[in-house]
RNA sequence: GCAUCCGUAGCUCAAUUGGAUAGAGCUUCUGACUUCGGAUCAGAAGGUUGCAGGUUCAAGUCCUGCCGGAUGCACCA
């Protein structure tokens, strides 16, 4: 971590020109442009600015109480009071050999670990996963590894739609329609069918409506008949549930559905009327925001006027639970939720009644949103026929496209072991579109795209892993640990493989911090350029002395970068495709 | 009507949150090596960042107003 010892310096040069500042954001980046440097600074420019100094001046000064001769080329000032550092070839050689040689992989977990309830996924009982589940799953999934990776204590936690008004239609639904072979063969699309069927007969029919009522009032009730079928339903989404985090390699620590925290809503509500947060409008219970501009005409009901509760209030009691920490040994100290866009105004009302409700509470709230999945046509991704598309059958999709592609390109593997290629390579790659993109756009979805072998794509960082792992199948030896190594870095490819792999901690650093993966993305397709770029211009097998024990260092850093960059991802490797 | 998000190359997307000459891939065209795996690499072409103002050393990014699109607006989650 070469950048932070320079950050580090850079702050002490600072205070001992200005003993007073402020150096929580004086920060070190790589340069937007190589010419420039390997690093640079602009934060002197703000704090001159601040203090109506000279920003060149300023720089200047700094730059003359900088000690850091020992990693960097003299320091230059340039434009308007930007900071450059050129590393010497030296430091990023002996960077290199220290991960080499069995040190960490360019990164250090954090000195101040954090607990972290991350909140994602969310599918509903009795309906099909679809695409929208994936951007949460995947989202939520690859930033628990990101985190852990650093050293935080990540929970991740389920959040399961089963508690709400849609049981009353399926009760109705489960007692009057029910195929019971169908059932057994797809219960899932039966339980669909039935939610369908009686939601269409309730817009026609107030009696329906009436029973879908009554019904939904026994279940909550405990109602003995009600509660036996609630829970079978759950039971067969459950199974459903398993199957796709199975394939897609994500796991839970908890999955406490909304039902978990139904003996807690009215207690929450009582609260927040006692303290006058929630005050009764025709009605209802709701918590008016005026002192907040976005939110003044935006209320929030935390209980309808039939006295029954909704997932505002549901989302309170869930946080209530979470912060006591009882579950997890002590309360988190920071909870993120991964959903989609058009919940930001939930979200924002819900951690606005929150800090009303608990202000000494010292937690972070995040909400982490995504745009929609659109079709070619720019419009909610569907089926032909206009059905939201199966998250399985789409997993299905992609196993098999990629199983066409690698048959096509490596005929001569045998078939068993095409089928798992395909199936690294076909989860990569719509687990790779998806985190590639920056999260809050809406984006395209294409199967071509995606399994296009060039691009920022998953089949190319992949490809790139393989040719790396071909080197070590062809040359033997994989570097061991050795701390003695000298490394000789002098071509241009090799220097600029060299100090991208220095930076992978630095990136992953940023993409936690701002929760967005595609960071991370950006920066494996940049590293598998860079490992393609050497590959082809620096023989490793066929050098000899230092130059191919270096190379070989490269060759395996590059490997294992790739490889905890990928795994971070929620992406496995294959040694050949 | 109010609120939120968005508008970047023909297409699909980036841009480290206010930094230096706005970058990739696809597509098109031109090249490279008797391949440590060609699922590769190099080069060319492609831009008034929707429009108009403003803020400052610096604006795709911030502020204002338009134009266009998506989503949400109290008893579904």
């Amino acid at each position: 971590m070469l950048h932070k010892i320079l950050e580090q310096k850079l702050q002490q040069a600072v205070i001992a020109v200005l003993p007073d500042a402020d150096t929580s954001a004086i920060l070190v980046r790589p340069c937007p442009d190589p010419k420039f440097g390997d690093y640079q600074t602009n934060a002197l420019m703000a704090i001159a600015r601040a203090r109506k100094m000279n920003p060149r001046q300023l720089a200047t000064e700094v730059a003359a109480r900088l000690d850091i001769a020992k990693w960097c080329q003299p320091v230059e000032v340039a434009g308007a009071g930007f900071l450059n550092f050129r590393l010497k070839t030296s430091a990023i050689a002996a960077a290199l050999c220290e991960a080499a040689g069995g040190g960490p992989l360019f990164f250090q977990q954090s000195a101040q670990p954090r607990s972290i309830i991350i909140d994602f996924s969310s599918p509903n009982v009795a309906k099909p996963m679809h695409v929208g589940h994936i951007r949460s799953t995947i989202l939520g999934d690859s930033l628990a590894r990101m985190l852990r990776l650093l050293g935080h204590r990540v929970i991740t936690d389920n959040h399961i739609g089963d508690w709400g008004t849609q049981f009353g239609k399926l009760l109705v639904g489960w007692k009057t329609q029910l195929d019971r072979q169908r059932l057994a063969s797809d219960p899932i699309g039966e339980m669909e069918r039935l939610y369908k069927l009686i939601n269409t007969e309730c817009q026609t029919d107030p009696q329906v409506l009436e029973n879908a009522r009554r019904e939904l009032v026994k279940l909550q009730a405990g109602d003995e008949e009600n509660a036996g079928i609630w829970r079978e339903m759950i039971a067969l989404s459950e199974s459903q549930f398993q199957r796709v985090y199975a394939r897609l390699g994500v796991k839970f620590d908890y999955a406490l559905g909304e039902s978990y925290y139904n003996s807690r809503l009215k207690g929450v509500v009582d609260e927040l009327a006692q303290r006058q947060i929630a005050q009764p409008s025709e009605g209802a219970m709701v918590v008016f925001f005026n002192d907040i501009p976005e939110l003044k005409e935006q209320p929030a009901l935390v209980r309808k006027t039939d006295g029954g509760y909704n997932y505002t209030t549901t989302d309170l009691a869930t946080l209530q639970f979470r912060l006591e920490g009882g579950t997890w040994g002590g309360p988190p100290d920071e909870i993120i939720y991964v959903t989609g866009a058009p919940q930001q105004l939930h979200f924002k009302q819900l951690f606005a009644i929150f800090r009303r409700w608990q202000p000494e509470a010292g937690v972070k709230l995040a909400h982490v949103w995504f745009g929609s999945v659109l079709g070619d046509d720019g419009k909610p991704f569907k089926t032909r026929a206009g059905e939201t598309v199966r998250l399985e059958d789409l997993l299905d999709e992609a196993e098999e496209r990629a199983f066409k592609v690698v048959s096509d390109k490596n005929p001569e593997l045998d078939i068993a072991r095409r089928r798992e290629i395909a199936r690294i390579v076909g989860l990569g790659a719509i687990k790779y579109a998806d985190l590639s993109q920056n999260r809050q756009s809406d984006y395209v979805f294409s199967w071509d795209r995606m399994l296009s072998l060039q691009g920022n794509t998953a089949p190319y960082l992949l490809y790139a892993y393989t040719r790396v792992q071909s080197i070590f199948r062809k040359g033997g030896e994989m570097a061991a640990p050795d701390l003695q190594l000298e490394l000789a870095l002098t071509a241009p490819e090799e220097l600029a493989l060299a100090r991208r792999l220095l930076n992978f901690g630095l990136v992953l650093e940023g993409a936690v911090e701002d929760y967005r993966p595609n960071f991370l993305c950006g920066y494996l397709y940049e590293l598998a350029g860079d490992f393609a770029r050497f590959y082809e211009n620096c023989p490793v097998l066929k050098a000899e002395g230092p130059t191919r024990a270096t190379r070989l260092a490269l060759s395996s850093l590059t490997a294992r970068v790739l490889k905890q960059g990928l795994d971070v991802l929620g992406i496995e490797t294959t040694e050949e495709m």
